[in-house]
DNA sequence: CTTTTGTTTAACATTTTTGTCAAACCAGAA
DNA sequence: TTCTGGTTTGACAAAAATGTTAAACAAAAG
């Protein structure tokens, strides 16, 4: 069997993922995605069989790629506060190209009712709130139930790359003063994790 | 003239409200509302002529509404802590009503491209940013962009109520126990705040 | 009771979006 | 070159969503 690959598969894919996590356009059609990849509408469903079927794919994918990320923070071997700080940089870089991810994940489950986790996934945010637990007990950090510590910390983070819009244009700030801005955010969330 | 009012206009509009900023159903069509509501389709345009006015009468409203909330605790004569401790405590509960709110406006806004917001608005959140400033000045907060402390502020109390279904799911919690979560919040912010 | 007028409904029409299919296309294999 | 099989396209079909209209309905006014 010859396979010939021309990407165009991972176009659509990708012009998709972009419209979604990127402009935040978290109802694009199959046209709109199709004229923005440069593609005949036909190939979406020729590759993915049905619009349903991309976005889950999309959808899964995405999940995944989020997940991996934050694996990949938490697994490594560094001290606490690296990791964390490690979290920040990688995290808001990410958050930058694709500030619409998560709530592009949030708004697929809402429509599609409840969705389940692996247990290992559970288990993993559990050791992460354990190591947090750690840190407050030898007194690094303030304690608190550390549910808490995790949400103000993806809150600070994610959040305003999602009321971009919004936010630059009642801060009166062009988008690259804004942009700046977030970078500025990296060290003013660590210092407000870490008093 | 005799002016019925049924009731139904109020009620299509409260029934859309909730399914966009209360389920986070960005996408509803007009039969879904209808049926929400339970009434007949063509009620929505008999009322509203069109989908899309409904929709933009809705993201008008939506965002007059959050202003609203916003003048009324700003423009309140309570010392400056105060004012923090009840705008928690006003946003926290109303974002627990409708989570989606933002996220609605903000994704309408990136469907029609940008708007505009009154001069008097931009000016406002200027006095805001000024208030803090003054306090940074005297010692009472730690300084920084004033910005940057309205946007940590704004993102640990919204974020976590947009993302409430993948949250609950990771920290295994049930709808009760992460509401009870959110409530001890109102405390946990202000202290994260306020160190 | 009858009329008036705003409200609601069902049937129909239009538009938008999605899905299917056969033919055209094109690169590599034979 | 011809054949093969994956890829792309346009025309068409089907489905979903929105919009329109005329008639039925119901409450207040006369």
């Amino acid at each position: 069997m010859t396979v010939r690959d021309t990407g165009t598969e991972q176009l659509i894919k990708n012009t998709a993922k972009h419209m979604f996590f990127a402009e935040g356009k978290l109802h694009a059609t199959t046209q709109e995605i199709a004229d923005a990849a440069g593609v005949n509408r036909t190939l979406v469903n020729y590759y993915f069989r049905s619009r349903d079927a991309l976005f889950d794919q999309v959808f899964h994918e995405a999940q995944r790629e989020l997940m991996t990320l934050l694996d990949e923070v938490f697994d490594s071997k560094m001290p606490f506060k690296e990791k964390i700080r490690n979290l920040i940089d990688v995290f808001i870089e990410e958050a930058m190209k694709y500030p619409y991810r998560e709530v592009f994940i949030i708004t697929q489950m809402n429509r599609n009712d409840v969705m389940e986790f692996k247990r290992a996934r559970i288990e993993k945010v559990n050791r992460i709130l354990q190591e947090i637990q750690t840190e407050m007990d030898n007194g690094s950090l303030k304690a608190m139930n550390p549910r808490h510590y995790i949400i103000n910390l993806f809150s600070m983070m994610a959040y305003p790359l999602v009321t971009a819009p919004l936010n630059s244009i009642l801060f009166n700030m062009s988008n690259e003063e804004y942009q700046a801005l977030m970078q500025e955010r990296k060290q003013i969330i660590f210092e407000t994790i870490f008093p």
